[in-house]
DNA sequence: GCAATATTGAGAATTCAATATCAGTAATAG
DNA sequence: CTATTACTGATATTGAATTCTCAATATTGC
């Protein structure tokens, strides 16, 4: 008898099919209370890493930070950490001929891109401030 | 009576000299232990964070891994993980127009780029093992 | 329904990096 | 040389993210 449908577990996709940045687990469980009340801490780790071993969700990690997930996206992308509210954005990828320039001997299976600024929501709000 | 020189700083030190890459504290301790015996290892942070906070020493942080260390660089250079010995090396930047690709009313300070794979060193040896 | 058992929530337990503590050691000013 | 006190090593402690435990609950096959 396994694996069995949950509304936990439906809280917890929901919030990713609503969501396209990646998430830590206290922002996923913030968001996924909102539809089920009650939910552990706990339970979103067990869903979280469920999803993430069925290949549903992959695992985001920028320097200095807990991890984050997002869904498995079909797209190459990159991230854009705002410093200011904190939250990690998708942003899509130039990368082009980056890998061409390791050195003699290098092989490189994935990079990863990570810029780091402020994002256009802050900026406007600050833009507001001006006094 | 402020900042006495002592061999264990002395120690430290040395190892970045010899080394142009980011290391662990682990491997910093590990290193400098060979030029002196019975260093501990909170001695090492004690003295990484002295380096740092004169600006000696830049911290280097990566994706899910513990902080590394190394020389304040004078020159901008990306990261390459290789996932065979875990070590991290220093590669030459061509990170060119990068940023030029962020969306509308997005502001960049500064990014990160890290690849990951096999080294060099790696990639030789695995060759000889082919049987 | 009903039984079998996956799943859950709350909190304890673990992990690991990094810091604090403290008595003993050693650098340096005089 | 000597006193002052920065520094050190060993270890306890913290802090955080994540996992584990276990009794209670809820899903699903029959």
């Amino acid at each position: 008898m396994p694996a069995r449908q949950t509304s936990q577990k439906q809280a917890v996709e929901t919030v990713f099919q609503d969501t396209k940045r990646p998430l830590t687990v206290p922002e996923i469980h913030e968001l996924a209370l909102k539809s089920c009340e009650g939910l552990g801490v706990a339970t979103v780790y067990r869903a979280v890493n469920r999803l993430v071993k069925s290949g549903w969700l992959k695992e985001v990690n920028l320097p200095g930070q807990p991890s984050r997930f997002e869904r498995q996206a079909l797209d190459h992308h990159h991230h854009f950490h705002c410093t200011r509210c904190e939250r990690v954005l998708d942003i899509s990828a130039p990368c082009e001929n980056l890998s061409s320039y390791l050195p003699e001997g290098f092989t490189a299976t994935h990079h990863e891109v990570t810029f780091y600024g402020t994002c256009a929501r802050c900026e406007t709000a600050s833009e507001g401030n001006l006094s």
